[in-house]
DNA sequence: AGCACTTCTTACCATACATCAATGCCGGGA
DNA sequence: TCCCGGCATTGATGTATGGTAAGAAGTGCT
């Protein structure tokens, strides 16, 4: 069933179909329904997911009660709070769905059983690790020095799908302002403001 | 002579004392002044560097043409563009030193050899890449969402030794602010407008 | 000692973005 | 159909942080 989660083992894990077909019946999909949680703060995140069907976010509380959305995980994406996992520790994420979605669970079981089946597994993860690390250090330097224009024109450029799928505020709890501010940043844009930044 | 990291070997990386012993001669250090650089954007980054002595920065160079710094890297910290270096493209970022310092130079070479010595050393860089990623989202998250006198005190607990040594317009620059404001964060803090964020 | 240089601070004003409140728009449920 | 709740927009105003300019303190050089 989940032919999204297939293609991905193939075209970016280096898979084989003979190999993908071993792994099929150990491949558990879950449904989750919009406004679900698959990962709460203070839970240790036990998995990964691939986000097979749907749209998820991994998302921080901030001191004003406030959520920052660190990620969005649209099809073909992963998401986890990969430190969590790794040093099995308390997450202070949390990840739920923003429409009704089917998941693929990475855990540490498919890890071992992908493993066996596929020596070049660990090559790829550490692929995922450097790509993440990559666009993290991107996301700090926006945020750092770059206004919430260039944010938003660089986000679209992300995420031209997202943009369509989700509401505005959650785009701007992504690029760290106000509904009313990314509002504005828009009227700016479209009134042809094009030179400012 | 390099015996800071001839520790971090054995106590991060798991060596023992004869597997570091036989890695001595295939070490390479380097000696950068103040303001000499490591890394310039466009090149593409061939190493990962550890601090022997000294202290570095990394940053970037943002759309007003001032400097956003995204680490500091004092003794026993690595610093690299780990996405330059992996898929050996151009980097968008700048390393230099920020004192007179003495680093490690861990090439593709040195990974190598330090491979057939050590077969634990990829779960060892497995394990900082976790902690790279998990560290970087804390740093978006503070960036999303916290003030800049949060921030500040965050960076003072991370990074006591730091604000020490270098001169606050850098530490404006790591938190994303001005030397200004950093000087009336400060200003706020000693004057005891402690309940306020 | 004298000078140049950098850093830090402060005062004053400017700007980007936040906050609050009102309005209008839509889409779903009864 | 009507209402209601969530969302986007707008205007008025507040606040945090930026920009500029000036001065004071520290450092190094001669």
């Amino acid at each position: 069933m989940p032919d999204n989660f297939k293609a991905y083992l193939k075209n970016n894990w280096g898979l084989t179909s003979t190999e993908v077909e071993q792994l099929t019946e150990c491949i558990k999909t879950q449904s989750v329904q919009k406004d679900e949680f698959l990962l709460r703060q203070g839970e240790v995140c036990k998995m990964t997911f691939f986000v097979e069907q749907g749209l998820l976010r991994f998302y921080a509380l901030n001191e004003n009660g406030k959520s920052d959305i660190l990620q969005f995980a649209p099809e073909n994406w992963l998401v986890s709070d990969r430190g969590s996992v790794y040093f099995n520790e308390p997450s202070h994420y949390f990840i739920d769905a923003v429409e009704n979605s089917t998941v693929v669970l990475i855990d540490s079981d498919f890890i071992d059983r992908i493993s066996e089946v596929s020596p070049l597994f660990r090559k790829y993860n550490e692929r995922l690790l450097h790509n993440h690390i990559r666009h993290l250090n991107k996301r700090v330097s926006l945020l750092l020095g770059a206004s919430a224009k260039t944010r938003y024109l660089d986000f679209i450029k992300l995420h031209p799908e997202v943009l369509l799928r989700v509401p505005q505020w959650m785009v701007a709890s992504y690029l760290g302002i106000t509904p009313e501010s990314l509002s504005r940043v828009r009227r700016d844009l479209a009134t042809q403001n094009f030179g400012k930044k």
